[in-house]
RNA sequence: GACCCGUUCGUCUAACGGUUAGGACUCCAGAUUUUCAUUCUGGCAAUAGGGGUUCGAUUCCCCUACGGGUUGCCA
C-alpha cells in the first residue's frame, strides 16, 4: 500500500465540536500510527455560512488538542491550496471531464451527475460490507454537483479534493455512510481509485439524542476554559467509540497512536458522559509535577483576581490531588492567597453541632501562640495535644480547625494549611471563627 | 414513508459458539489518612423481546421493538 494519507475536512460554519474533534483525532491517530500524512483541509464552499471565527476555532481547537497536521493552514504542502474556496479551477477541470463523458446534464441552470443504475457495495473499514441499491431512480435521484451560480456542492468538491490530495483513508462520521455510494460513483466516473472509507459512530447526548451545537460539552473551545487538560479530553474522546480491548484506560496521545486501529472502533453510537471525562482529566492532572500543576492552574487563579507571586506554587501544589478540573483551583486555594474568607454554611453548622468545638478552638489558639517554634509538624501535632489535654479525641478537633482556617469542609492537608498560613494568621482565624459560633 | 447502521450494568466498554458475563465512571459500605483528598477492599447493577440453527448462543440467522443516520442547488 502506498503511504497513508488521511485528512480532516471541517467546514467553518460554527465552533469545533467534540464529534468533529474525535473524527480529527481518529484520522490523526491512524496517520501517525502508520507513519503517514495528516492533512487539514477547510471545506469553505458555503460562503454564506462561513465565518472567520469558525476558521480560527478549528485551528486553535486542533492545536490545543495537540493534533498537529502536516499539510494545510500554516504548513503548506504539495497539494494545495487547502481551502476549497481557492480550488475552483480544479473543480472546473474535473467537471469538464464529466461533461465530456456525458455524465452530467443541465437542469434549471444547475448540473446533475447521472448515477449508474446498479447496486453499489462498499467495504467499510468499520461497518463492513454495505450495499445500497441505486437501481431505482426515484429513491436515488441524480444529484446536483454544480449549482446554477457556478459553484460546486460538497459531494463533488470532496471527491475531487480527496482524489487530488491522494487521500488513502477517509475516516468520517456515520452521517456520511449513505453519501459514500455517491462518492464511489464519482470516483468511478472520474476513472480514479477511491480511498478506503471508515465510518465512525456519532456521539450522542447523555439522553441519547444527537449531540449538536449548543449542547453541553459540545464545543471544544469550552474545555480549556473549564480547566480540562487536552490530554484528558483526548483520552476521553478516544474511548468514545474505540476500545483498547483491555482493562487499561489512561492513555497519553503517544499510547493511543501505538494502540489505535480501525478494527477496534465500535459500530454503535456512544453517549457523552461528563463525569467520566472529568475523572479522566483528574487522572492526567495527577500525572503532572507540582510545579507543572501550579503553572497550568495559574491562568485560572489570576482570572479570579488572586495573587500568583510568592507562595503561589506551593499553595497550588496542596490541591493537586483534590481537583478534577483546573477551574476548581481558585476556589480551593483562595483562603490561602487572600484573607477574605467565606464560610460554607453547612460546614459551620456541622461544627456548631459539636458542643466542645468552641472551647477546643480557643484553647488551640492560645496553645499556638505559646508554641516555642512553628513548623508543619509542631503545629499539626499541637492539635492532637490540645485535644488530649481537654480529654477529647484528636479527630474531634481536626474538622473544626479545618473549617476555622479555610471556611470549607474540604481542602488541602491541615499541616500544609498551617504551615502556609503561619502562626499569627492561624491563631487569628481560630479566634475569629470562635466568634461566629454563637 | 423509503433506505442504511446499530442494540451487553444508568453511562463508556470486554468476552475464538462453552466465563460465576470482566473492567471503568457514578452511587453505597468499609479500610487507610489523628482532617480533606488520593489510595485500597467490598457491594448494587446488563446481554431489548420473540423465534430459529446448535450438544451448547451475548456471539450465527430471521421477525418485532427501540435508537441513530440519510433522503437539499447544506457540509
Amino acid at each position: 500500500m502506498s503511504a497513508v494519507r488521511t485528512r480532516f475536512a471541517p467546514s467553518p460554519t460554527g465552533y469545533l465540536h467534540v464529534g468533529g474533534a474525535r473524527t480529527a483525532l481518529f484520522n490523526y491517530l491512524f496517520a501517525r500510527k502508520h507513519g503517514g500524512t495528516f492533512v487539514l483541509r477547510v471545506e469553505d464552499t458555503d460562503a454564506a455560512r462561513n465565518t472567520q471565527e469558525a476558521r480560527d476555532a478549528i485551528f486553535s481547537g486542533m492545536e490545543w488538542l495537540g493534533l498537529d497536521w502536516d499539510e494545510g493552514e500554516g504548513k503548506g504542502g504539495d497539494f494545495g491550496p487547502y481551502n476549497q474556496s481557492e480550488r475552483k479551477e480544479n473543480y472546473d477541470r474535473w467537471f469538464e471531464v464529466l461533461r465530456e463523458k456525458g455524465r452530467v446534464y443541465e437542469d434549471d441552470g444547475a448540473w446533475r451527475f447521472r448515477f449508474e443504475r446498479k447496486p453499489i457495495t462498499m467495504h467499510d473499514l468499520v461497518c463492513g460490507e454495505v450495499t445500497i441499491d441505486y437501481t431505482d431512480e426515484s429513491n436515488t435521484p441524480d444529484m446536483v454537483i454544480r449549482r446554477s451560480d457556478g459553484s460546486y456542492v460538497f459531494h463533488f468538491v470532496n471527491v475531487v479534493d480527496d482524489l487530488e490530495m491522494q487521500i488513502t483513508h477517509v475516516i468520517r462520521g456515520e452521517d456520511h455512510l449513505m453519501n459514500t455510494p455517491k462518492h464511489l460513483q464519482l470516483f468511478e466516473a472520474l476513472e480514479a481509485q477511491p480511498p478506503l472509507y471508515g465510518h465512525i459512530p456519532l456521539i450522542l447526548n447523555p439522553n441519547g439524542s444527537k449531540m449538536s451545537k449548543r449542547d453541553v460539552g459540545a464545543a471544544v473551545g469550552d474545555y480549556p476554559r473549564q480547566g480540562y487538560l487536552s490530554a484528558g479530553v483526548v483520552n476521553f474522546l478516544a474511548l468514545l467509540g474505540w476500545s483498547p480491548k483491555s482493562d487499561e484506560e489512561i492513555f497519553t496521545i503517544e499510547d493511543l497512536i501505538s494502540r489505535f486501529s480501525l478494527e477496534a472502533v465500535n459500530r454503535a453510537p456512544a453517549r457523552f458522559d461528563a463525569e467520566k471525562c472529568a475523572w479522566l482529566n483528574q487522572q492526567h492532572l495527577l500525572k503532572l509535577t507540582p510545579e507543572a500543576f501550579a503553572e497550568a492552574a495559574k491562568p485560572f487563579v489570576e482570572a479570579a483576581g488572586l495573587p500568583v507571586d510568592g507562595d503561589y506554587p506551593a499553595v497550588a501544589a496542596t490541591v493537586r490531588e483534590k481537583v478534577r478540573l483546573l477551574a476548581e483551583v481558585p476556589d480551593a486555594i483562595s483562603f490561602l492567597l487572600s484573607d477574605e474568607l467565606s464560610y460554607d454554611a453547612e460546614a459551620v453548622e456541622k461544627v456548631k453541632g459539636n458542643a466542645a468545638a468552641k472551647g477546643l478552638l480557643t484553647a488551640l489558639a492560645d496553645d499556638f501562640s505559646a508554641l516555642p517554634e512553628w513548623s508543619l509538624d509542631t503545629a499539626k501535632n499541637q492539635i492532637g495535644e490540645t485535644a488530649k489535654a481537654a480529654g477529647a479525641k484528636p479527630g474531634q478537633l481536626m474538622f473544626p480547625v479545618r473549617v476555622a482556617l479555610s471556611g470549607k469542609a474540604h481542602g488541602p492537608d491541615l499541616g500544609d494549611i498551617l504551615a502556609l498560613l503561619g502562626r499569627e494568621k492561624s491563631a487569628e482565624r481560630l479566634r475569629s471563627f470562635v466568634g461566629k459560633l454563637d
